[in-house]
DNA sequence: CCTACCGATCGGTAGG
DNA sequence: CCTACCGATCGGTAGG
């Protein structure tokens, strides 16, 4: 097994190429289905938009789908990576404080340069045909789990639903999607309004209850 | 072997049949446009699904995307009409009530038998392409627009922003569709849910600020 | 509404 | 990766 591979110096240009055009399909591909939705996307759309013939494509990639899970899945990790980078820096005993954390670095994610990302969201993943859809939905849950710890560990008052919680957060982050425009608060910015929307008043209601 | 009877049902169903097939066509659109979205249904699906011929289908709307237009207006119209019913009878003091009510009469469109709703959230709107796109939007706001009333009647703590309020509630709301099963919590229930996670915190904090 | 049909486009392939 | 294709399906139409 000789899996060292050679990254090729000599040419900046031409170096690597048959990774550059993988990782060029892929980015075309992240963009193209997040703006148009799979459906609404074609193979020579993707092919024409790194110069390359539509034929091609499956030189490397066995299918339009694959090339759907393969954008899929760098999407589910890049999201994982940041959120796990946020909070790791923060101490284990605020809790609040790290879910903040994570809900900027997943906004930030969702609405940031990043195409990939898009494509995590399951508003996307709702239409597709079923073998391909809970493909994607086993790669999603991976980084779901993240917000039930983050929310398990959070200190609130009785009767406020922990799922409901995490799930009616995620929306309001979520959801965002539909009306962020560039230029005008920050994704930061949002996530922690929406945190904040959350927090203050729970926390004061928590403070209440103890004293 | 059956008694070959004809296509058409006798007098029992009275002479509007033009308007019963049209509507069959509408509501079989909206319930494949709902679940496999705009690009994923074909003209062929949805006239063989109330037993017509794809040409057929011209006979009562000029293209796909009038076919599209006209799903979305009736959704539009049937959300409305909910909410407007449910608020009707509340008394114009109790805001949050009155918030509460259409959360609850917007998410039991959202998430009941009726397949119109499905079409109007704004998720699905986003992959079309731009002339229709607009349109949408378009009746899509009549629609918001009762929200921003309704979220601008709240009394509310100073820092909270009414714009933000509202995008996160509903944003928690219409994301449910992601992840609503039917059979355990009912949409009356989860819309319910979900506001209390807003109001009562909010509330306190109100009452504290003025004591 | 059906019959009969269209050009365009789709995802994908064989062979180099 | 390109060349050169394929069958299937798409939205839509003319004419009755």
């Amino acid at each position: 097994m000789t899996t060292s591979r050679k990254p090729r110096p000599d040419k900046a240009r031409t170096g690597n190429r048959g990774e550059n055009r993988r990782e060029a399909l892929l980015e075309a591909a992240a963009s193209l289905f997040g703006t148009k939705g799979y459906d609404g996307t074609s193979i020579r759309e993707i092919s024409s938009a790194v110069g390359m013939l539509p034929g091609s494509i499956y030189y490397h990639f066995p299918s339009k789908e694959d090339l759907l899970l393969a954008v899929h899945e760098q999407g589910v990790n890049s999201v994982l990576r940041a959120v796990q980078e946020a909070i790791g820096k923060l101490p284990e005993d605020d809790a609040w404080a790290r879910l903040e954390a994570a809900c900027v670095a997943h906004l930030e994610s969702l609405l940031g340069e990043n195409s990939f990302s898009q494509v995590v969201t399951p508003q996307f993943t709702r239409s597709l045909e079923e073998p391909l859809r809970s493909s994607l939905i086993a790669q999603r849950d991976r980084y779901e789990k993240l917000f039930v710890e983050l929310v398990d560990a959070l200190d609130l008052p009785d009767g406020i639903s922990k799922r409901h919680l995490r799930l009616s957060l995620l929306g309001s982050l979520n959801w965002s999607t539909t009306w962020y425009r560039k230029g005008r608060n920050t994704p930061a910015t949002i996530a922690k309004r929406m945190v904040e929307l959350y927090r203050y008043p729970l926390d004061i209601s928590t403070a209440r209850a103890r004293s």
